[in-house]
DNA sequence: TTGAAAGCGCTAACAT
DNA sequence: ATGTTAGCGCTTTCAA
């Protein structure tokens, strides 16, 4: 067979088994740092390797029994700060045990999230986890099933009760900054959801309604926009509370990105924030703290999150029969310049609308 | 041998091929689309495979001599919206053309990279793609020797001469901005520097350089102030600027990052842009846009550049005596709102110090 | 301490 | 059209 296309070949065991004159399992020995092999000879074969430029081939480690010593990492979106820095922070937490990492993003095509937990989990990896913004799903329930080792990290807390979970506080985190809204004397407050599909967006939805009600203030629908966590989203919302017959005095965004957007509604109809307008966000990307004024947003714990997770799916890796854990980390609200309490000279707001 | 711990089995070829009453390599036929099937067979197959869950082995059929169907992806740092958007772009490109990608993060440490490209190109993918911000290496001569497909992204122009290459004119853009700056009439531009160890970096210092020296001015030394790209680093060299006795009528910051540092101190200051002080960024990120005022940057094409690249691996995987290919994107210098002409209450600049 | 050999799940000849 | 079989590169028995 004439060397065509194909793979290119590279040097394997036995090239160098051959080249330092052992056997192809003494070079395995090697490999693995197994103690029973005459130190010089085990010299011979790592020069050998050396001159050879070897390099094992995982996949055939893998498939031979070992492990991969990799983990998958399924994600919705990288362009999302909050994602990429969990990334990272997983990444890290990660090479620290030795494990590499291979990343699948599914660039917001949820029917992607099972094709890629079969490919991964099919050879490839020796544990897996996820960051989906998805609830329960039957490809969660197979690898359950087949015991396949995986951990969620997710920004909301419906789940399933079988699957390991690290989340966090993110309803109380919405709850919080309707409260210290209200508390700072708000009483419309305009609402910019999350991208319906996404469960956190209607936990935070509920979160909104649930403090509205716990201090009873009327729940006026036109104060809730839709949003689907982009900029776009939320310049458009903002439009729509601002055009308002009465317009909020606040502005509460799903998250960060969408309330950047009030900001600039804000400017641009010479609004000041937060003089004439309160917002908050949340998830307290890096930039809250640049704007101008710097921006109330809620922090989750993305490196606790990070590590905790890691550990976790190392550690259901080592022993089969660790118990299904789920930790929930507290969110914290980050008090910043962009609320106040709303302009003295609002008259009580009287309901002319149904 | 007791079923412990390890690995957890699932479904093969073999187990569809008795479900399936036919023979394993028939499953393989089927798996791999072959024309030579009898319909009803493959139903069986397909039938049997559903019923248990089959999911081909990826490892397995690389091993064995056909294509994982996968490309990497090793990127420098995932935080940057700059590598976000190519990765993401390539990702799309590649889903078109049916192939998986795997990312691996290098998270700035360098030597990761010769790393990463071991595992990844002994067995792990097809092609390798990389965006990295270094020049030649001894990794990428191996990967040329070993006739290994595989495409550099990057935003510089300096490189060996046997890598297939994605590139820009980053050099001119860099030089677009100093001319934009130096024709609105400032005598005085400040600059801020990327990361040193980033051949980017000093490219656009050079451009900044032979654009002083193009129009007869004078190259002060302390107008030129180190950055690494990041924020803080930013912040520091605005301040440092902006304290020398001179200090400039305008700034020119490396990365657009930086340039969102120079507005902080600008602000902080009392200073108005452009009014004060006019600004210019690098790579365009979607932010420039939501400023205010709105950065004037450099734009390169990362779609384009994504799908040209992502074009060039698979054509090179194909054909393994496809020419080696360069191939130079042009900058596009987007001008906004946070340049002006230098204020007129300016005198001629009086050079004290040496 | 080392070598020989089986086999991981699959593809790709080679048979039939 | 389909079955049989030889590996891919490696780990892991089992012998020696």
């Amino acid at each position: 067979m004439t060397e065509k296309s194909g793979k290119p070949r590279s040097a394997t065991i036995k090239d160098v088994a051959r080249e330092a004159n052992v056997s192809y399992a003494t070079v395995s020995r090697v490999l693995n740092d197994y103690q029973h092999v005459r130190p010089d000879k085990r010299q011979r074969v790592l020069a050998a390797m050396e001159r050879l430029g070897y390099s094992v081939n995982l996949q055939a480690r893998s498939l031979a029994g070992g492990h991969s010593q990799v983990i998958g990492l399924i994600v919705h979106d990288l362009g999302n700060p909050y994602t990429a820095q969990v990334v990272q922070s997983i990444d890290e937490a990660l090479a620290h045990a030795e494990y590499e990492l291979v990343l699948h993003t599914t660039h917001g095509h949820h029917h992607k999230e099972a094709i890629y937990v079969d490919i991964l989990t099919h050879g490839m990896v020796d544990g897996l986890m996820m960051l989906i913004p998805l609830g329960p799903t039957t490809y969660l329930q197979q690898l359950h099933k087949r015991r396949f080792p995986y951990v969620i990290v997710c920004d909301h807390q419906q789940f399933d009760d079988f699957s390991p979970t690290i989340t966090t506080t993110s309803w109380q985190g919405a709850y919080d900054v309707m409260r210290y809204l209200i508390e700072l004397g708000h009483r419309r407050i305009g609402f910019i959801t999350g991208r319906s599909d996404f469960i956190s967006a209607a936990e935070r939805l509920e979160a909104y309604r649930a403090a509205l009600a716990a201090y009873g203030l009327p729940l006026d629908p036109a104060l809730i926009q839709p949003g689907d966590y982009q900029y776009r989203s939320g310049y458009a919302a903002t439009l729509a509370l601002l055009d308002l017959p009465q317009p909020p005095t606040a502005i509460f965004a799903a998250n960060d990105l969408m309330a950047f957007a009030v900001y600039d509604v804000a400017r641009s109809r010479g609004l000041q924030i937060p003089g004439d307008l309160s917002v908050a966000g949340f998830d307290d990307v890096p930039q809250c703290a640049y704007m101008h004024p710097a921006l109330t947003s809620v922090r989750q714990p993305l490196l606790d999150m990070a590590q905790l997770a890691a550990r976790m799916l190392l550690e259901s890796i080592d022993e089969q029969d660790s118990p299904v854990k789920r930790i929930v980390l507290p969110t914290e609200l980050v008090i910043r310049e962009s609320c106040q309490p709303p302009a003295p000279t609002e008259r009580p707001s009287i309901h002319i609308n149904a």
